[in-house]
DNA sequence: ATCGAAATGAGTAACGTTTTACAACCGTGA
DNA sequence: TCACGGTTGTAAAACGTTACTCATTTCGAT
């Protein structure tokens, strides 16, 4: 018989009678609200400790606030969103405030069901991160409950943006290699079925700016986009497509370091070697990419930067502010070992022959 | 002036006037109890779509269910989790629950902020993930509310257990490397600083069982484990302090993926190659691995089946189990190439001279 | 002393649901 | 016709907290 009793919780009633005060005394020291006196709030406090009470969020969101931020992540897969989070819960830190994630998948369903349960579980705040919703949809949201989208650029009046300047990151990337010498750049781009306006999504951005930055030097003719997605498994088809093309690129910009990882098994796979055949850059400078076998150069965006800003706005909200804001974060290029001068020999050893 | 009212949400009191009865038969609808008739469903429900209502968590928190199962998480680093958490999601499928997660840090605060943060949203039921917490204090929450502990194998009367078999992976892993050949293997172990019996903590296990199989096989004396932790920076200091023994170590077992990662990262700096100097064999089967230019052999553990089988013990719970299940997963052998016989020459070209 | 304002505390009504209890109605069998 | 049991609906009381209102006390300035 494994019953033990499932224990009552104690409630701020207990508390105020344990202390001999009303149950609005106690309210107002956890609350610490004005009007109480010094010795109320030691003797409620001390009452507090003694049960062990701890509020009651469910009943603390019917009237006031659930002191929960509500986190909408596409996936766990991504380790900058554990950034991200890190940087959140610093800026959380100690105040009563707590985040909670929930995961919004691929789909415009799964993410709608998602934003749904966090609207109805009564969060305080919304950091939204890189949706696939429509802006329309996002201020809908935004006009309820405070919000914060990360990772879009678009320019609402009623939720604050929080991204990385993804237009001066890309430049850094590809004039990187161009400086190196390289003309015949690829691209790895990412393809969703987000409805926002294209301009606002970073991975458009990033080709958008590949496309210009190319052009502006004049290799506009070598222009190479393979579309598949930010992960390994993208980057490695991705490549797959482009190494296959005649004449081969001698470097690829990859979207994000995932992919970049896919490409550089791509080029692996078809007897290339890195850089000296190929040259690879990422996106993001996430951790794996430090390590030395793998020295992927990288553009590098403050993850923890971002997640502090979006706490901050985020409270900042809650607070009472109405105004919008857009906060950018400016990238850095990261060079280690995957990028060098193209090599003079125009194709490689392993190149295929030119079809027909 | 960026005022526009914040609109207020429709509640079961609007969808009952609305449709002209008590809330009482709204909310009986809502959770398809007894004693509706079905002219009064249809009535009901069409009221529901046309206001589009939907139901308050908090307030259900108070006298009924949350809807809610949280999910402890240490960090989001992990892809393994990511497959849990799918696994998960997948079994709450269509009922109406929702997963939350929250992340629960290294250290004992941390993780106890987050299961009280957890346990005061009245979640219906906790899935931790990993916990550092001690068995007690597990158990103490779970006496309150249904629990699943994933990822450590202790047998408990009040909680479920799901888990991998961690001793039968070690064996494959440590076996694959001997049947190839192999007499010096070094192994790379995790620490934390769980207040779990040691036994009950997988990696533990596998340590353990690393020792075991040698032991076994008559390589007691060979014997070598770095004790770092399960990441990629873990796995490349541990890795370095592995080939700077002498005699240096023939194979290297990493617990985890990401520490084969680092592994194989130092192997790489040592200017040693894989697998015709060393073999490295990981743990879990993390998509990286399989990337043809890593092609880690590793041990496969069905995270997915996992969560899945999580989530029917926690909905089990709820729906009134109180008897205890242990629910394990057997892994399997993934061979690529970073595993091979050890090469005849004792120590390999980079061999730095014997000690003294 | 007296007045008024400020400080302090308590009582009570919400908040949006679920649960319990019960009333009204129906058809059925005696 | 009556009593009865089953069905279908409603009213009202929780659940634990906060916000609002108001009464009492304290205290400084006159």
């Amino acid at each position: 018989m494994a019953t033990s009793q499932r224990r009552r919780r104690v409630t701020i009633t207990d508390v105020a009678s344990h202390a001999q005060v009303s149950t609005t005394a106690v309210s107002k020291v956890i609350r610490n609200a004005y009007g109480v006196s010094p010795a109320m709030k030691d003797r409620v406090q001390a009452a507090i400790e003694e049960l062990g009470y701890r509020p009651h969020a469910a009943a603390r969101g019917m009237r006031g606030r659930t002191f929960t931020i509500g986190v909408l992540l596409p996936d766990l897969r991504s380790p900058f969103f554990a950034e991200i989070l890190d940087g959140l819960t610093e800026q959380l830190g100690d105040t009563e405030y707590q985040a909670i994630m929930i995961q919004g998948g691929t789909t415009h369903k799964s993410e709608r069901r998602a934003i749904d349960a966090l609207a109805d579980r009564q969060v305080d705040g919304i950091l939204i991160v890189a949706p696939i919703a429509a802006k329309t949809r996002l201020e809908e949201l935004a006009r309820d409950i405070p919000t914060v989208v990360l990772a879009r650029h678009e320019r609402s009046a009623v939720y604050d943006t929080v991204f990385a300047d993804d237009d001066a990151g890309a430049q850094l990337a590809v004039e990187h290699l161009i400086d190196l010498g390289h003309r015949r750049i690829a691209h790895i781009a990412h393809q969703d079925n987000a409805r926002a306006r294209p301009a606002d999504l970073l991975h458009v951005i990033r080709a958008e700016t590949y496309k210009r930055v190319m052009r502006d030097h004049g290799c506009g003719d070598e222009i190479a986009i393979a579309t598949t997605s930010y992960s390994a498994e993208g980057g490695l088809e991705g490549a797959r497509e482009l190494l296959s093309r005649s004449p081969r690129p001698t470097a690829i910009f990859a979207g994000a370091d995932q992919a970049a990882f896919g490409a550089l098994a791509a080029v692996h796979e078809a007897g290339l070697s890195v850089p000296a055949d190929i040259s690879v850059i990422g996106y993001d400078n996430i951790r794996l990419a430090a390590l030395p076998n793998i020295a992927l150069t990288s553009i590098d965006q403050d993850g923890v930067v971002m997640g502090r800003a979006a706490g901050r706005l985020l409270l900042d909200r809650i607070e009472g502010r109405t105004s919008a804001v857009r906060f950018a974060v400016v990238p850095s290029l990261v060079v280690r070992r995957t990028t060098a001068p193209p090599s003079e020999s125009g194709q490689g050893p392993a190149s295929t022959s030119a079809p027909t």
